[in-house]
DNA sequence: AGCGAAACTGGCCGGGTGGCCAGTCCTCCC
DNA sequence: GGGAGGACTGGCCACCCGGCCAGTTTCGCT
């Protein structure tokens, strides 16, 4: 018992892709310091492929409509919405209604679900 | 201009914890065949932090009510929802209260956002 | 047989939602 | 100085949503 101040890193791999799968798996299990994660074990972190959301392809809105939709991820109706925001119930449906337009959404429901699979907002 | 089928791969470091960061920077830094991101480069694969939904916690749902909740996640009506059911409206709303039971979510926006985060369904 | 869970259906109703119309203030820009 | 866009507000209204009550059938388990 000495230098094991720091044990290994466990890293767990959590790519689809079998063959990039497989070439990490072989490149990083023969790296000292550092261990691959054994199955249901608990790992430090993990390697994922490249999240899709990360590029922006901004829907441009408005500061105001980004609030508006952060608070609908949060499940809150137009009143409560109006009342965290200090404006009216009609505003925040003026704002809800172009947010259904620039995310091409039926419903508030929608909305979020748009906004979260571009990345515009995190769930 | 021979071996090089397959080129380094590009591995981007994801993490908050500076600590855990600068460890793994220092050992894949020096790993043949892999090369860190530059700043702005796009990777083939990020390293982050132990995703907290990962592990499922399964809220037990039945199967219709994960049908319920798949729909609903489309933004479809409970109208809909029964016409691509073959369920009465009534139904819809029956299997849409005990998830909003279950989810502990206040609308069915907050259902999907809870199901969501949780991992229940994928976005 | 008996019991519970799941799925399904109905009526009723208050409140929420979204679409339409209208309008007023700003500020930035040509 | 006139336009364009954003933020904001109002009224009106059809429709949807969620919660309440009630009921049926079908299944598996004991």
């Amino acid at each position: 018992m000495s230098e094991d101040t720091t044990p290994d890193i466990v890293l767990s791999i959590e790519i689809d892709d079998p063959v990039l799968a497989d070439r990490l798996a072989m490149l990083l299990g023969s790296v000292a310091g550092l261990r691959l994660a054994a199955s249901g074990e608990t790992a430090n972190a993990s390697v994922v492929a490249r999240d899709p959301r990360v590029m922006p392809e901004d829907i441009a809105l408005t500061q105001r409509e980004l609030d508006v939709l952060a608070l609908m991820a949060e499940g809150a109706s137009n009143k409560m919405i109006a009342r965290r925001l200090n404006i009216s119930v009609h505003t925040v449906k003026f704002h809800v209604g172009s947010l259904l337009d620039k995310l091409d959404a039926t419903g508030r429901t929608d909305a979020v679900a748009h906004a979260a699979r571009r990345g515009v907002i995190e769930l």
